[in-house]
DNA sequence: TGTATATACCACCCCTGGGTAGTATTTTTT
DNA sequence: AAAAAATACTACCCAGGGGTGGTATATACA
């Protein structure tokens, strides 16, 4: 009942950076200040400026930014830009059958949860975030 | 957002063996009605019956039935009878120390769900799957 | 123009969940 | 007692997510 560790990374990175969304962030700042591993923080972020997430600047002095409006990301923008077969319509069991006509054992116990969480995911956008974010986490 | 993969297994089985809770069944008969590979069956069906979930009946003839009352046996029993740090109280992003009073920035939107889900997981029990469940899945 | 400070790219490592193989053990049937 | 039909145990394989290392490339500034 989870993200991915990557997707989960995605978010808090992208949160930390939308404190100030003009500001350009280098990889070693958000390394520090957020404690990921410096090697694994870059490669994700190459992975999120191809999706176009965030901007590189490239040579010294720079960084990345976020090239979008922070009302125009969502949650699942940024799941889906790291982690491409995360699912959030699939049966919980697993069934590609599996739908109201012909449901599985579980699925009118877990129907209404995954509407949503994947209506949640759809909704909430970074600036969501932003403004929900404390200064500890 | 799912289950382990051997959890999906753990409940298709026992809500397939809750049918009929008094019946032997053969690991052999539950692959071919099930369709899950023979020996990942077995082994799945050994960690069950020391659980307690499930009891075996050695020898010919023998196999599994389910041990304890269908209303008593839960979804959240089955998921962590396979898959012991499965944490239905985790927080969405990782961080320990998340709680309302010192929340990530997820927190606000992803606690209900999280509660929802936990408190479904522990009130569904094998006797409401078997009801719910259709021929076909 | 050289050097420092950035990202970019490619290959690799490790751990875990999912899955397989061989063989031992138990019990029923004949 | 032997054969058949079942589970039990141990070890192993494989793919993928998570994570690291080395080095190339781009840019700013002295």
């Amino acid at each position: 009942m989870r993200f991915s560790k990557t997707s989960e990374y995605a978010i808090r990175v992208l949160t930390f950076m939308a404190y100030d969304e003009t500001k350009v962030y280098s990889a070693n700042f958000l390394h520090e200040e957020l404690g990921l591993p410096y090697r694994y923080l870059t490669k994700l972020m190459t992975e999120l400026s191809k999706k176009k997430l965030v901007q590189r600047v490239r040579g010294r002095e720079g960084g990345f930014c976020i090239k979008k409006k922070l009302s125009q990301i969502t949650v699942k923008d940024i799941v889906h830009a790291v982690d491409e077969n995360m699912d959030f319509k699939r049966c919980i069991l697993g069934f590609d059958k599996c739908s109201d006509d012909s449901p599985c054992s579980m699925h009118k116990y877990w129907e209404k949860h995954k509407k949503q969480i994947n209506k949640m995911a759809e909704s909430v956008s970074l600036d969501d975030l932003r403004k929900s974010k404390t200064v500890k986490l």
